[in-house]
DNA sequence: TGATAAACGAGACGGTACGTCTCGTCTTGAT
DNA sequence: ATCAAGACGAGACGTACCGTCTCGTTTATCA
């Protein structure tokens, strides 16, 4: 029993050499930069090792971020929404900052160029993580404490939205005051469900015209 | 008079063929391929052509994207915000459809791996496009429609989050009832300043300490 | 008694089949392909098992061809040199035909790379059948057939050498006919030993000086 | 007028560096280590622009040895065979000695490994340099001093293939020594045909069976 | 009407990274 | 001790694109 495939078994140094390294260049470099070429040279690790368990430098990147989201510690809830909902804002935003900032628009710059990457980073981190703050919704409302039809889905999209929006575009600081901010939205937004909720009426003045490209 | 610099005069022709190459090269390429030798070779100009008037295949995309942008009619108001927000709501999610979402996500790609280009990109098109919006609804508050004490700016950066974060994380579509979702999330935001507005009582629960990284 | 070293013993099965994958690759394949890893491929074998034993692969070569050649049968002499040296080239030429002349070619150039498989060729393989056919002509010689003077190792030098060369150079048939001409070569050389043969007046035209590389 | 190809002239300097590069390491390097690689690295020049101009570097090589041939001046005839034959000789041999030997022996091996670099070898360089003694043996037919029966194919196969065994076997000196009985050698076999000539009675003792691989 | 000057195409150049291949060595468990 | 399996560091393969650099040509303004 207990024997496993035969050969050489995976050395577990030229994997940790390599994800370090890989961290450590996107860390201190200015620009670009991440290369298989460049992470086997400051791992000390051959490329073909590389290749041999990773298909991009974007997917080792995404193991560290996965491995390191794993050892997070489940969030126990007060059953206080809004008490329950600032804790995991601030440890969503405080978990965004320094290093880790640059690792995560990394990996969304790279989610664009690459379609398999993409893949592999929208449904197992970014949807990941919705759905992890949206059972959070979900637990609430069972509560009774907002309605269920209050657009939880939505309001989990805004949250995330505007904290990457944040993060990609610089538009201002990732710390406490934001995390508050980030609260308070998502709080008001899942208590007043807003006016336009059961019209629709957005066929009645047909916005017709090709109003060119670059509007967001 | 009118004479200018001696020479012969920049190329329109090779100008527009460099620019339509771009547009083509990423609209139906299946992954990156936007390289200056590409487009080269698409349009039938050459690299030093490119390359002394645009210093990266992301300049020519913003070139184009601006000039777009600039097309635009300006939104005539009504004075109803309402009204003018979903206006302006359908506008930017519709503008942000088809090729252009293609366009928009390669961008911001870019703008993660290129610092200079990244400059240029959050100054130029992000902070710009946020302060056309931050304009409509100052109106409003000088309408007195809203209170100027409401966040106007995080709203707005809600408002172009969640329309980026759907834009690159593929989590739904963009639509005219995303438009509407928009539009009620914006309006929220607005009428209901929040809870937690005054309080900012993050510290009372420092929440510190290693939480790991990679909570977006 | 009957046991040896201890441990388990070498394979025969493995030793074969390498030998044989070794044979099937330079046989079949339009160029080089001749690899430890193609080799382990083909055999089912693995390399360490291939690197035990021989140190390249043109060791398992020649391992081949020196098995074979002990395998052939020794040239009865009938005492008519004619008779003698006629049957010798067709043998020589007839054993250099179809799949062993890709061995033999590949052994040669292999000899050129490798110094120290060179080395082990010249001697072992090279040298060892020039002292065969220079016995015969010795034997000849003792029986007063044709003179001890007449230049023995510089004929067995030619008859290996066009031999060889047609086989590199591909500048005609390897066929009876060709056994023929070497006989005939060979003959000759042997019975008219050649007006230059003690005159050696070389340096009376010096010829020297900067001729230029690349002559034969 | 006189303009040739636009774009940037093809420099000089890098095909020389290339050149000189490459006969460097064929000259002093121990084994092998012939590649594109460090042709690259040895001659600073970038791989790219090798493989522009060359598929290989036995091309290179190649290259330079036609151009050494080519600066050769043409061996000037005084009519008499045997004096004609033994400068040709020593031309022959001394212009095979030092670095040009290990050329030699480089391309005769490249070419039994590589298909393509063999033809453009036998074709381009061997046939060639057949060609050229022969047609100075043929001039002696012309004028009587042979017969045109001698079989001078095969004389020129005979003189060829003795000086490149010695060079690949490494069977002795490449010395004015070798030269002498290189000429000696073909003018015996031009001026005796040998008794086999018209018989080629091979067929009378069918030299049957399989005499197994390797008899060169 | 030239001379001057800038922009143009073409394409060669030294680099760097790509992803693949083979090298020769090594570390397993099984025979 | 030998075997298969297979991971490892090393480095060459041939290709693509980088950004720079000549070239000869074209098209303007200005003397």
């Amino acid at each position: 029993m207990a024997s496993r495939t035969p050969g050489r078994p995976r050395s577990q140094t030229a994997h940790l050499a390599a994800v370090g390294a890989a961290i450590e260049l996107i860390t201190e470099d200015g620009h670009c930069a991440l290369t298989m070429e460049g992470i086997a040279r400051r791992a000390g690790v051959s490329k073909q090792t590389l290749y041999r368990w990773w298909s991009s430098p974007a997917k080792i990147l995404l193991e560290t971020l996965n491995e390191g989201a794993e050892q997070i510690a489940p969030l126990e809830e007060t059953g206080d929404l809004e008490a329950d909902l600032r804790r995991f804002a601030h440890r969503s935003v405080l978990g965004a900052r320094g290093p880790v900032a640059r690792l995560l628009t990394t990996l969304m710059a790279e989610a664009q160029r690459d379609p398999a990457f993409g893949e592999a980073f929208r449904a197992g981190f970014l949807a990941h993580r919705r759905s992890i703050m949206l059972s959070l919704l979900n637990r609430a409302a069972d509560r009774g404490d907002i309605s269920p039809d209050a657009g939880l889905d939505l309001a989990v999209e805004a949250f995330y939205g505007t904290l990457w929006y944040r993060l990609l575009s610089g538009s201002g600081p990732i710390d406490e005051h934001f995390a508050d901010d980030l609260t308070r939205l998502t709080l008001t937004h899942l208590h007043r469900p807003g006016p336009l909720d059961a019209a629709h009426a957005h066929d009645e003045r047909p916005l017709r015209g090709a109003q060119g490209p670059g509007s967001p």
